[in-house]
RNA sequence: GACCCCAUCGUCUAGUUUGGUCCAGGACACCGGGUUUUCAUCCCGGCAACACGGGUUCAAAUCCCGUUGGGGUCACCA
């Protein structure tokens, strides 16, 4: 395959949400997976709602996902700039283009007539589009016309568009059902089914990647390609994510924002693996590295219906990234030593999860659990607790493997199974019934504080009532 | 409503291009069991699907038609 040209052109007005985040996964990995190049556009073509700061919480979210692009509004290209609402000369020369050539003219329809006729088309069960008014007007009368006009594309009265998608196959529309579309608005501004062309032209972008809610305007894209004598890039739409309910992903289903699933503790690895196999597969494989997934990655393997966000799933592939994922890199995160890491990350799915299990490593103080303290805070497991204590104290060196050593002598002096004294041990140094292994937990703690508080739940212990006669 | 797309376990999916090797495989979730100092990991087992109806064929999850269901789109939004 030649090097392909994707592109990923989210319109600013909110922050990167999760189909976005996969379409743009989607052309990022094939730009990759062919040495392409991948390019980051900006919609902003409607000014009202684009904002700066959705800008910068889109180009938040594609960085923490690790998607670089290699053109686009900050890192500048050879087609730049990079925005729509600074691309205005690129538009206005494309539509004399189409004005010269007598593919498009002026409609002076009013939004109430439109509006009306649209109503019409709809009670006689017909598809609600420009019914051609104005197609006809002689562009000799246009000069000396004072009321306000839109441009709009002359579409051919039959014949048929094909759109050729890579992902669905050969689709067609009549043109007959397509209408001829406005392409610039009454105040001169232009409409984002002719820019879209015009910037994908311009940027030179060879496929098309993108939502299952754009082919629709595909070929309305491809009549204007027709018009300004161009040659339409391929198309790629990739279907949509729905919610629990079969519906149109929302915020209703949860968490929508990509950045709150960092909030949250996700992994960036774990959320592209999870994006990557809603809608793609490869074989069996569940778990992909970015560098497998790049090597593994074809438009053949998506599929074409629609899949449900399973954050069950996503929790789980996380958990599976945050064993794999080293504990230096985790330790970063969250302030822990490596040693506390590697006791922790099997059992903890997100990070937050890890920061939690792991506050009685770090926190002085510890939170102790009422039913645990009670269960093995007592003046039954007092001896184990002493013994223990006893036997830690002295120890030169301060590692699992010596912890267990006078450990294992002080159940066979005191005839107790493991779990007689180990749990005793984790509520005291813990708080809680559940911890990494005991001895483990307790080397990765530290001596200073896990001889402090085996005497703390010794005093604990002694306090503790004494059991019912 | 019209146009377009889609249709395998509850969910993500393999298998559909080149019909037979599929009384349909993997994963998540769920339910059992094992390992274990707790929890988790790990291991073993179980539950569970080709939407329906017609064709074509010796043979269909795979091809064709229809039905039903779901999704998308019908703006001077993107």
């Amino acid at each position: 395959m030649t090097p392909p040209v994707t592109r990923f052109a989210p319109s600013p007005s909110g922050f990167l949400h999760i189909g976005g985040a996969r379409t743009a996964l989607f052309c990022w990995l094939l730009a990759r997976r062919h040495g392409g190049r991948f390019i980051l556009r900006i919609e902003d073509t409607n000014q009202e709602k684009s904002t700066d700061e959705s800008i910068a919480a889109i180009v938040e979210g594609m960085r923490w996902l690790g998607l670089d692009w290699d053109e686009g509004p900050d890192v500048g290209g050879p087609a730049g700039p990079y925005r729509q609402s600074m691309r205005k000369d690129i538009y206005t020369e494309h539509v004399g283009k189409l004005l010269d050539t007598g593919h498009a003219y002026r409609c002076y329809c009013t939004r109430e007539e439109l509006d009306a006729a649209r109503e019409q088309c709809r009670a006689e069960g017909r598809r609600a589009i420009y019914q051609g008014t104005c197609r006809n007007i002689d562009p000799a009368s246009w000069d000396g016309d004072e009321r306000p006009y839109v441009w709009r594309l002359r579409v051919p009265l039959d014949g048929e568009v094909v759109v050729d998608d890579l992902v669905k196959g050969p689709v067609t529309f009549p043109n007959a059902e397509l209408g001829d579309m406005v392409i610039v608005r009454s105040n001169g501004d232009p409409l984002y089914n002719f820019v879209v062309v015009v910037d994908d032209h311009t940027m030179n972008v060879t496929h098309v990647v993108r939502g299952d809610d754009h082919l629709a305007n595909t070929p309305k894209q491809i009549l204007i390609y027709n018009a300004l004598g161009l040659t339409p890039p391929k198309f790629a739409h990739v279907p949509l994510i729905l919610g629990e309910d079969k519906k149109r992903l929302s915020k209703r289903h949860g968490a929508t924002n990509v950045m709150s699933y960092s909030e949250e503790g996700y992994l960036p690895d774990a959320m592209v693996n999870f994006l990557a196999r809603l809608g793609w597969s490869h074989g069996d494989q569940e778990l992909f590295t970015r560098a497998e997934l790049i090597d593994a990655f074809s438009l053949e393997g998506c599929g074409k219906s629609p899949g449900v966000w399973n954050p069950g799933k996503l929790l789980w592939t996380n958990h599976q990234w945050m064993m794999r994922t080293d504990s230096a890199a985790l330790a970063e995160q969250v302030g822990g030593s490596i040693e506390q890491i590697d006791t922790l990350k099997e059992r903890a799915r997100t990070v937050v999860e890890l920061r939690n299990q792991g506050a009685f490593y770090w926190n002085d103080e510890i939170a102790y659990e009422p039913r645990a303290t009670k269960k093995f805070l007592k003046a039954a497991t007092l001896p184990a607790l002493e013994a223990s204590l006893a036997a830690f104290e002295p120890l030169p060196e301060w590692n699992e493997a010596a912890l267990e050593t006078a450990a294992k002598e002080v159940m066979e002096r005191l005839e107790l199974g493991m779990g007689k004294i180990a749990q005793p041990l984790r509520v005291a140094v813990t708080g809680t019934k559940v911890s990494p292994g005991i001895f483990e937990t307790l080397s990765a703690l530290g001596r200073d504080k896990s001889i402090t508080r085996i005497k703390a739940a010794i005093d604990l212990a002694q306090a503790a009532p004494a059991p019912a006669p």
